[in-house]
DNA sequence: CTGAAAGCGCTTACAG
DNA sequence: CTGAAAGCGCTTACAG
């Protein structure tokens, strides 16, 4: 929270700076060497080779059945685990995805997250998240850091980086489901998955304009999704022969959302509906407007974009677009599976439309 | 969200179900093979060995200029990226650090994150994020995980799993810093930090008491934070001679917050005041409380427990209490990174303690 | 049924 | 100044 005027803190702080406690100079933990299959074999005079091949269960199993028996007590008494790091070096596959996403403060990344990462684990796969904070340079790192083979797949919802780029960085054989903002062209190497932003924008734009709104500002930012958003919102108010007319934010956070409505109500503020690019924005907005002594919605009407848990917890609750973040990550960390594990039966290239719904609330 | 009562939800749906548009049976993206150091080293004449020296600028470097420079622009005009997994083998270091959180869709924790991610970036190090559900089997699994090697580093918030089972799982020189809901004697083992939850729920108590509440609930759930936190409560109620009382939830969410509330309010619910746990069963409450007809904080206040980006927006605006989530991530980073870069001048096992304030709005 | 051997791509002594 | 060699811990043909 960066907005302390419309909080109450009153400090009761004890300890004051971060202070150690205790720590008497015990011998280091135990650097015990990892067990290896070699220690595996040498202890029960059997060949690494035939450690492998029980400790893997590969069928057929070749070994004898005393002989397995022997490895796997071994295996248990000694504490043996895997080093996946050699175990990736050889298999060039690391079981583990990816999951870049621009902000993870922001509750609808952690939602698609949540629902990617329930479907990796159940295939097997561990999760990486990359949080790129929206900007070019960490959009960059994160290529960067696909690149060194960390992980087999990746879902990425990138603000920056476009096809081209990524598919020159990320060369060989790795997965790849780009979340995008619109129905791109199948380019034939990246599958995509996406709902029609602008479609929806230009709904809820609509429903404003249902509403008797004439002067509607949009309170965006072109990057990423916003550039969408704002086509439909400028199609919508077109067709309804108004002028769109925007108020611009430099990132998608409350407080950018704050910011710009307290710089713009600071002069003359003629709208009467606010269509933010997203919820925080939307946030912010109402958060300054309510500063300014405006009413929600009577003076100015407000309507967000991803419909995230406080939407509806806010008074007045939030008119929003909602889409299912939480199924969109599980079906695209699918999509990767079955790109990886699957007899290769599907292609990349395809675009996977999702659905939004439009949820009226008391802001608007 | 999963309380569809208080929205009103209107489905303005496009495309129902995910359709796949287009995919072209293209050739399949150029299996390329990543380039290698060898690679390098035949397009330029050198050994192996000294592309290796060269990329890794060891110093000082023995390697001619004139040969640097071929090496190099081989490397550029390739494309070479190291491969981090042979890296990671050889050196037995990974240069990756983790973050085990019991939830990332609770806000709290992505704030830990993002300070956490912010330090480890700083120096070089990737992060990993590993979501635990809160529950045994996941944070064993966590476990299993961090024994394959993945990390050199790892900052842990467990519920279930303790510090024995921590050291016995995850032996070798993988530095370790757990969140701990208390201070913990000095173990000579592992660093914690935490802040003093006791002493929070108890003030926080003291001030529900000193607004003349004398039949207050904690809502609340014994494990990770919350035992200690009734802990601090029943302190404040048993001083003041009053009986604490307790409303079992089954997990730290908005959901089961609302769940047990509307179950007690379906009964004789004789409670003045409520403290949840922590925020999203305080605002999962307030829901119920409202559904119910009961007015915040006149017939009811509530107090929760983080101080998370939604208290400030609820109206009423939520009492709770903050502590620095992020700062605690930076700190906790840094702590690791000191143990794994540094010249070991530090040693495990000690406790830093972390402020907190008490922030006081008006739903009590 | 079993083991010797090559190799994944890198780092790091070590010998010229 | 430079390269041959060993080795990180594993998987996987291959030969007995």
């Amino acid at each position: 929270m960066k907005n302390p005027k419309t909080s109450t803190p009153k400090a009761a702080a004890p300890p004051a700076a971060p202070a150690a406690t205790g720590g008497k100079p015990k011998p280091p933990r135990t650097p015990t060497r990892r067990p290896t299959q070699r220690d595996i074999a040498v202890a029960t005079g059997m060949s690494q080779t035939a450690v492998s091949l029980v400790l893997n269960r590969v069928e057929p199993c070749t070994v004898s059945e005393d002989a397995r028996q022997r490895i796997l007590q071994a295996a248990q008494r000694l504490g043996y685990v895997p080093n996946r790091m050699a175990r990736n070096l050889q298999s060039a596959r690391t079981h583990t995805l990816a999951c870049i996403v621009p902000d993870i403060t922001n509750p609808t990344y952690p939602a698609l997250i949540r629902g990617f990462q329930s479907a990796a684990d159940a295939a097997g796969y561990d999760t990486m998240i990359f949080d790129t904070d929206g900007t070019p340079e960490r959009e960059r790192r994160a290529l960067q850091w696909l690149a060194q083979g960390h992980v087999d797949g990746v879902l990425a919802t990138f603000f920056h980086v476009d096809e081209a780029e990524l598919l020159e960085t990320v060369r060989g054989g790795m997965a790849i489901v780009q979340v995008v903002s619109q129905a791109y062209k199948p380019s034939g190497e990246i599958d995509k998955v996406y709902i029609d932003n602008a479609a929806a924008a230009k709904a809820m734009t609509q429903v404003l304009i249902d509403k008797g709104h004439e002067r509607i500002a949009m309170l965006s930012c072109p990057m990423g999704p916003g550039a969408e958003r704002q086509r439909g919102f400028q199609a919508a108010m077109r067709k309804a022969r108004l002028s769109p007319c925007f108020i611009a934010v430099d990132d998608f956070t409350q407080a950018a959302g704050a910011r710009a409505m307290a710089a713009e109500l600071a002069g003359d503020f003629p709208y009467s509906a606010v269509f933010a690019a997203n919820d925080l924005l939307a946030i912010g907005a109402m958060a300054a407007l309510r500063t300014a002594g405006r009413r929600i919605p009577e003076d100015v009407a407000v309507a967000g974009f991803d419909d995230i848990p406080a939407a509806q917890l806010l008074l007045p609750a939030l008119t929003t677009v909602r889409r299912s973040e939480q199924a969109m990550g599980r079906f695209a960390a699918d999509l990767l599976i079955a790109r990886l594990d699957g007899p290769d039966a599907n292609r990349p290239g395809r675009g996977f439309e999702q659905p939004f719904q439009l949820v009226l609330r008391d802001s608007a």
